[in-house]
RNA sequence: GGGCGCAUAGCUCAGUUGGUUAGAGCGCGUCCCUGAUAAGGACGAGGUCGGAGAUUCGAGUUCUCCUGCGCCCA
């Protein structure tokens, strides 16, 4: 016996009672144990932080991050899952910020960094219960109490290790960036705080001068010049004329730099006697602006005006470097600076196609001068101009301005370039421009900071590589997003200048300026004369409960320093920087297991290395996905080491008599790695299609909606709804929606067989004697009353097909990471087995006798459900168990142990297809039917004859006879769905349809090309019925084109049927259905009849009968057809009502109610006997 | 400003290498079933496939431009 099955189900308390299963019977780690042996199929998490609330957004993440371990595990794949929480980062301090209401640095340093430090570690667990109770909730099954956290110690120094490798391999430099700087915080902005502060702002907009110095023909590096006699002269008394939107970084000025294929134009301007020069496309612009008229006087291609000298608009440089020359690589002396330059970046939609550059302010600028000083010897180049100072103050080297904010500072330079003649024109300007986030007065400056690099560059064409062989879902993210901006790589900006981060393992000796990098803990305290380990020691003296793994953190680490090996007496001080929290995520393929300096990590990352699948949104392209790529191919890829075999190779044995200090062995895989398949989940937003945003309560809670529907249904809406690549909108509605078209059905089909085993016994369990393992076909085939498939009859055959048929489709579409096609098919079958099988065989599970064809629609059933059962669990994990629970392990519950079914469906295999099941013929013909059933209902509908008005005679025509014979022998089931007494088939029939020929043109259109729309006309006017008639006699016909014929064949026709009018007749592709329409007093009566059989029944339901209830009815009615169809049919309304007694009499003492019978009053009485 | 993506029914979304009548679910309308029953089912209406060009015998599908939206970067 199966347990009853509640009818109205609720799937969250079925969910929790699932869960508590799962939880007290261990089948998480029972089915990991049960694949110990198998292949492995590794997974990486990509780690959350848990300083915040997690939202639904994350449970999609979850949702396929368990999809597919599920799936794997089930077939056989031994797939760890080990959790990981990324626990640095700005993102922390801006939250401990928060909370102790303050934000720059300096308050951070008052306020202390060792118990700011230590807040950070408090907060990064703050919402980890809620993490773990949706992880839970959600059915995500991963090793949450093993998980990697980024600031272990272990963590930390597998980060050291890769930093260190990268170090001595010359990877790892100190350089300057240009950062979104807040001066007055003295703190550089991360992209995303840039990104939150941007205003509409008005800017001074000034056009400047910048006077020729030497006449193009003297201008050096240069091939002969292509312009003609008295260029010369026509330029030296022109002026460059640059457009720039700040002020205050013109004292900084080293280049103009112009677009080599541009054609600029040398001006007059009327009233003016020095010339201009500026880009063709902009003259008028710019003429326009200032309401005067420009004469055009000469134009040239940018690329001649490269080289020339100009004198910038302040001295203060110029006047000590305005004539210094250094040496140039490639031979010969150039002067450092205030030269035209060439530069791709120029436009001409704004400004004057020559741009100001003024290298320390922007970060393009600053490519410029890495460009030029590549081009000098070494030390002969131009160095930084920078007259600002960190606190955004003019420095002494413009004593104008020093010790005043660049900003404030605006408009005196703009009232000195006016004085001297230099400014030409001046406006407002209004552009989006950055404030600090935090104190929104302070606009934030571009400024240059010394920074640490990993020259990601060096790598770019492994990376390259390695992406090529990466499996994207979607496709184009590898050669669109991540393909280019691998393409686009720049070195990594390692270093922050901040507290809570994996701290820059590189220890400078004070003196000399040499740097070491360190990588592990151990190997920093066995360094000579190490001092300063005391500072940790004191504080955990002072607080037991600290975290060991502080103490590989600021403050901590910076107190340590040791003897430099270059200059005795010396100190090995450590730099101050931490390093960018997206290298610690990048680490975790081997920092998760400690990789290198731990016991086993070798081991565990030879075994886990390179993932398979990896799946994140689309957020992550820059993100994650490459700080993986980035990392493996830096420290694993090809060349990167060359000592070493895959560690996956190496034996224990091997490993064990190495020399005491080995290098350890590293995986060298093949491309592609850290990960070869990885799911690009689409961004979700919130229900009114705007970024999910608390603020806006665009979404629930996800605890809210595993109370309301549950979590099945909401993964169900994942994986089901969308690719889940494609930006998914959280839709409440849609959530709801997955209840009753997928789950609700499904949970019907298996609860009415529930029902229906149990009044009618068929137990399993009684009949199958034998070892049970997971009740696949195998062993359902050796129980008492189980009959072969080949056996059975065509229902049974045709769902089980489908059944098989799902299997393959499914694990076809799994394999390949598609689960949303995979969903489809799964939903496709659920639908045939509720809507086609279930309602088709409700006769044979109702029938009273234990016949041969009942007993097979159990089985068939029954197998269904188990298959499906084990389908689904990977999607619905919590529904999937229920339903196996009760088939299954519940039901065979009392045997001795080996010979119980699995305890749960996900220690079960996922399904294999069996192919001999599959009929796709029986299929095709059963797709067919069900189409010519649709066909039937959809021409009663148009001729407004309801499916309760018998009709004499459906007559079907089939475009081809191949499954005539089989639809003949099944008249009856159509003569049932469609309540017609008669089926007929017929091939030809000119009576109710017209014929017409169609030219298959995927298989003409490469044959006949332009000729097809006459071919094509031509078959249109020809008598259709007689070509195909000749088509199928002859097997090919000719026809007549304008001045050739065309040999067609049976392929290259296509029949298609049209019904002609005046008939009940819908048509499909290749049939049409035409209905009788004709109704005799007979069929009328009938008709009539089964209204009354209905209006009784209502009654009974009215009146709350119990189904076994015997009644006396009383039919009450004026027209004599009502009378005639009781008359006439009253047995049958008696039988179909449990009707003792049928009157036409009114009964006395009973309340009768009046109904409409088609267009007939009728009184009704109906009580109980 | 640059890169990538998206735009198909009222809503949420499918749409295979270009091919003859563009689909599904929800919602809506009409109806069926009444022994899965506070369920279940059928049928129907609803589309200038964002706009404009181009390629092609043929474009929702390929290309270009434009518009709108999203993400990433500046």
């Amino acid at each position: 016996m199966f347990q009853a099955v509640e009818s109205s189900v609720s799937f969250p308390k079925l969910e929790e009672e699932i869960s508590k299963f799962w939880k007290q019977n261990d089948i998480y780690e029972k089915s990991l144990a049960a694949r110990a042996d198998g292949p492995p199929f590794v997974f990486y998490e990509g780690p959350p932080t848990a300083n915040g609330l997690p939202h639904p957004g994350h449970c999609l993440t979850r949702a396929i991050k368990d999809l597919f371990p599920r799936y794997k595990t089930m077939q056989g794949y031994r797939c760890l899952r080990k959790a990981g929480w990324d626990t640095h980062g700005l993102p922390v301090e801006v939250e401990v910020c928060k909370e102790l209401g303050i934000h720059s640095k300096e308050e951070i340093e008052s306020y202390g960094v060792e118990p700011f430090i230590r807040k950070c570690v408090e907060s990064v667990f703050r919402y980890v219960k809620q993490w773990e109770h949706l992880t839970e909730r959600l059915g995500f099954w991963i090793h949450l109490d093993e998980a990697y956290v980024t600031y272990h110690q272990s963590y930390v120094e597998s980060v050291w290790w890769a930093l260190k490798s990268l170090f001595d391999r010359g990877l790892l430099y100190q350089g300057h960036k240009i950062v979104w700087w807040w001066a007055q915080g003295g703190t550089a902005l991360s992209a995303g705080e840039v990104g939150q502060g941007y205003r509409e702002v008005a800017d001074p907009s000034v056009y400047v001068r910048f006077p020729l110095v030497e006449p193009l023909a003297a201008s050096q590096n240069k091939s002969p010049l292509p312009l003609g006699e008295g260029q010369g002269e026509g330029l030296s008394d022109a002026d460059l004329l640059v457009w720039t939107t700040t002020p205050w970084t013109l004292p900084s000025n080293q280049f103009a730099a112009v677009k080599p294929d541009l054609e600029y134009s040398i001006v007059s301007v009327e009233g003016e006697s020095r010339k201009l020069l500026l880009a063709s496309a902009l003259v008028e612009a710019v003429a326009a602006k200032v309401g005067k008229e420009f004469k055009v006087e000469k134009t040239m291609p940018g690329d001649v005006l490269v080289g020339l000298r100009y004198l910038p608009p302040f001295p203060f440089y110029y006047e000590t470097l305005g004539e210094k020359q250094g040496e140039l690589k490639d031979g010969g002396r150039q002067h450092i600076a205030w030269r035209v330059v060439a530069a791709e970046f120029v436009t001409t939609d704004t400004g004057t196609g020559v741009v100001h550059q003024a290298p320390a302010f922007g970060e393009v600028d600053f490519d410029v001068l890495q460009e030029e000083q590549a081009r000098f010897v070494d030390g002969e180049g131009p160095s930084l101009i920078c007259s600002v100072a960190p606190d955004g103050t003019f420095t002494e080297e413009t004593p104008e301005y020093k010790g005043r904010w660049v900003k404030d500072c605006d408009r005196d330079i703009i009232r000195q370039m006016k004085a001297e003649g230099t400014l030409f024109h001046q406006e407002q300007y209004l552009h989006d421009y950055p404030f600090c986030w935090r104190a929104d007065e302070d606009p934030l400056i571009q400024y240059p900071r010394q920074s640490w690099f990993v020259r990601t560059t060096a790598m770019k064409d492994k990376m390259l590589a390695n992406n090529r062989k990466i499996n994207w879902l979607p496709n184009h993210i590898r050669d669109g997003r991540f393909g280019n901006f691998l393409e686009t790589n720049v070195d990594w900006a390692l270093s922050r200048e901040r507290y809570w981060g994996t701290p820059l393992p590189i220890w400078v000796c004070e003196k000399t300026g040499h740097a070491e990098a360190i990588g592990s803990y151990e190997e920093l305290l066995a360094k000579p004369g190490v001092e300063g380990t005391d500072a940790w020691e004191t504080a955990k003296r002072e607080n037991p409960e600290l975290p060991d793994d502080l103490k590989v953190h600021k403050p901590y680490i910076d107190e340590i320093t040791y003897d430099s090996p270059k200059s005795p007496g010396a100190r090995m001080r450590r730099v101050s920087e931490v390093i960018d929290c997206w290298f610690d995520s990048g680490a975790m393929p081997f920092a998760q297991w400690g990789y290198p300096h731990k016991a086993d990590s070798a081991e565990r990352l030879g075994d886990q290395f390179p993932a398979d699948f990896i799946s994140e949104a689309l957020d992550q392209t820059r993100g994650w996905f490459y700080s993986l790529v980035a990392i493996s191919t830096m420290i694993f890829g090809e060349g990167a080491r060359n000592e070493g075999r895959g560690a996956r190779a190496a034996k224990p044995q091997a490993a064990k008599k190495q020399s005491p200090n080995p290098q350890p062995p590293a995986p060298n895989p093949r491309f592609p790695h850290p990960f070869r398949n990885c799911i690009v989940l689409g961004l979700m937003l919130g229900e009114d299609g705007g970024k999910m945003s608390k603020s806006k309560r665009n979404y629930r809670d996800p605890e809210e909606i595993f109370n309301l529907y549950g979590a099945d249904a909401l993964r169900w809406y994942f994986f089901a709804n969308q690719p889940p690549w494609t930006s998914i909108r959280y839709s409440e509605k849609a959530i709801k929606a997955c209840i009753p078209e997928f789950l609700l059905r499904l949970w019907n089909v298996y609860s009415f067989f529930v029902i229906y085993a149990n009044i009618d016994g068929f137990d399993p369990a009684a009949r199958i004697s034998g070892a049970i393992g997971q009740l696949g076909p195998e062993v359902l085939a050796t129980a008492n009353g189980y009959r072969p498939i080949c056996d059975r009859g065509e229902l049974d055959r045709w769902i089980l097909s489908e059944l098989n048929r799902t299997v393959t489709a499914v694990v076809e579409r799994m394999d390949g990471y598609e689960n949303f096609a995979a969903c489809e098919r799964l939903t496709e079958f659920v639908d045939a087995l509720s809507n086609w099988y279930v309602r088709r065989s409700r006769d044979r599970f109702w029938s009273s006798e234990q016949s041969v064809d009942k007993l097979d629609a159990y089985w068939t059933l029954y197998e269904c459900l188990l298959t499906t059962s084990k389908l689904i669990a990977p999607f619905v994990p919590f529904l999937a168990d229920a339903m196996w629970r009760n088939l299954a392990a519940a039901t065979f519950g009392d045997r001795p142990e080996s010979r119980r079914p699995r305890q749960s469906v996900h220690l079960c295999d996922y399904p294999a297809a069996d192919l001999a099941t599959i009929d796709g013929e029986l299929s095709e013909q059963m797709a067919l039917m069900r189409e010519i059933v649709s066909l039937g209902r959809s021409a009663r509908m148009g001729a407004k004859l309801k499916v309760r008005q018998p009709l004499a005679r459906v007559e079907v025509v089939l475009a081809d006879d191949a499954h005539r014979p089989w639809l003949e022998r099944h008249a009856a089931l159509i003569r049932d769905e469609l309540n017609v007494k008669q089926v007929e088939f017929t091939h030809e029939s000119e009576k109710y349809i017209s014929y017409s020929a169609l030219p298959d043109l995927k298989r003409l259109g490469p044959r006949l090309g332009k000729r097809l729309p006459t071919l094509r006309k031509k078959l249109a006017e020809m008598d259709a019925a007689k070509l195909l008639a000749k088509l199928k006699a002859d097997g090919s016909v000719s026809v007549r084109l304008e001045s050739e014929t065309v040999e067609l064949d049976r392929d290259d026709v296509q029949v298609r049927l049209q019904a002609k009018e005046g008939w009940a007749a819908a048509e499909g592709h290749s049939v049409v259905v035409v209905l009788s329409t004709e109704l005799t007093e007979e069929l009328i009566l009938e008709g009539l009849a089964r209204e009354l059989v209905r209006a009784v029944q209502d009654r009974r339901k009215e009146m709350g009968c119990e189904f076994t209830d015997r009644i006396a009815v009383g039919v009450v009615a004026e027209s004599p057809e009502i009378k005639a169809a009781v008359a006439q049919f009253g047995d049958y309304i008696r039988g179909e009502t449990l009707a003792v007694e049928l009157s036409l009499e009114l009964l006395a003492g009973v309340e009768s109610v009046e109904i409409d019978v088609a267009d007939y009053k009728v009184r009704l009485y109906v009580k109980v006997v």
